[in-house]
DNA sequence: TGCCATAATTAGAATAATTCTAATTATTAA
DNA sequence: TTAATAATTAGAATTATTCTAATTATGGCA
């Protein structure tokens, strides 16, 4: 049988939605999944190209995967490195839309990141 | 004498602006320098941490240096790998600012990257 | 049921990018 | 000079990912 791709969405679901392959790896482990590696970056692979999932690199460390592919934005704390999600407005599309028709670029998706502290390793660093 | 970091931004600009490192210690190499890739990157990581060089992360092989440090977008061509760098307006750099403030976000730096084809490479693709 | 073709999975090797280490070399200040 | 410090280096080590070739599972069908 098949290892049921489903259940690596569902693992990254359920640990805050941005896991890197080794941590989707764990997981399946920790519950009972008998799966190696190769199997995981296989499933990660196939689920990318079929827009099941989004690959993003945050240039720290091994990618990491969102189970949320709709186009939004980033939060990509320096401290932590939690990846925070946020929609994307439509103003925020348009614009990028209209920067690609500019330059005769034939866009096919968007990476809108923005990098820096978020709120709880603000609060962490005051209480220090 | 401590290598000139400035050879190698001058070696980044006069390629295009998006260089690997190794592709910078090629030419390093070629105009007759004699330095060891562990310096091109430890100059590499002494001017991003100086924010006079930007590393630019497509996911695909190595990080790249950009030359230019404003704010402003990337359109990355999947096929060729070309990276072309275009103004960010001040209503995208408005909105992006909005966004990180309502969640709190104690924003450093934005990473806009539109993904696609660029207009060389839909060209030549028509012409088979 | 047993057999075959195909697909999925695997362990481990290989590769690529980057960082680390420890030794060497250069530079500076006294 | 000489001693202290900083820069550079080659090569080892590490990390993330892909590749390879072998194994295992699965489904169709005689």
């Amino acid at each position: 049988m098949a290892k049921d791709p489903s259940i690596i969405k569902k693992i990254i679901m359920g640990n805050g939605g941005h896991l890197s392959a080794v941590e989707i790896w764990d997981c399946a482990k920790s519950q009972g999944e008998s799966v190696s590696l190769a199997t995981i970056y296989n499933i990660l692979g196939r689920l990318v190209a079929q827009g099941e999932l989004l690959e993003i690199n945050t240039g720290e460390g091994a990618a990491r995967y969102d189970a949320r592919v709709d186009d939004h934005t980033h939060l990509v704390c320096t401290e932590c490195n939690a990846i925070q999600d946020v929609d994307m407005s439509k103003s925020l599309e348009g614009l990028l839309g209209k920067v690609a028709t500019q330059q005769k670029f034939n866009m096919h998706m968007t990476e809108v990141t923005l990098k820096g502290v978020c709120a709880q390793c603000v609060q962490s660093t005051k209480e220090k």
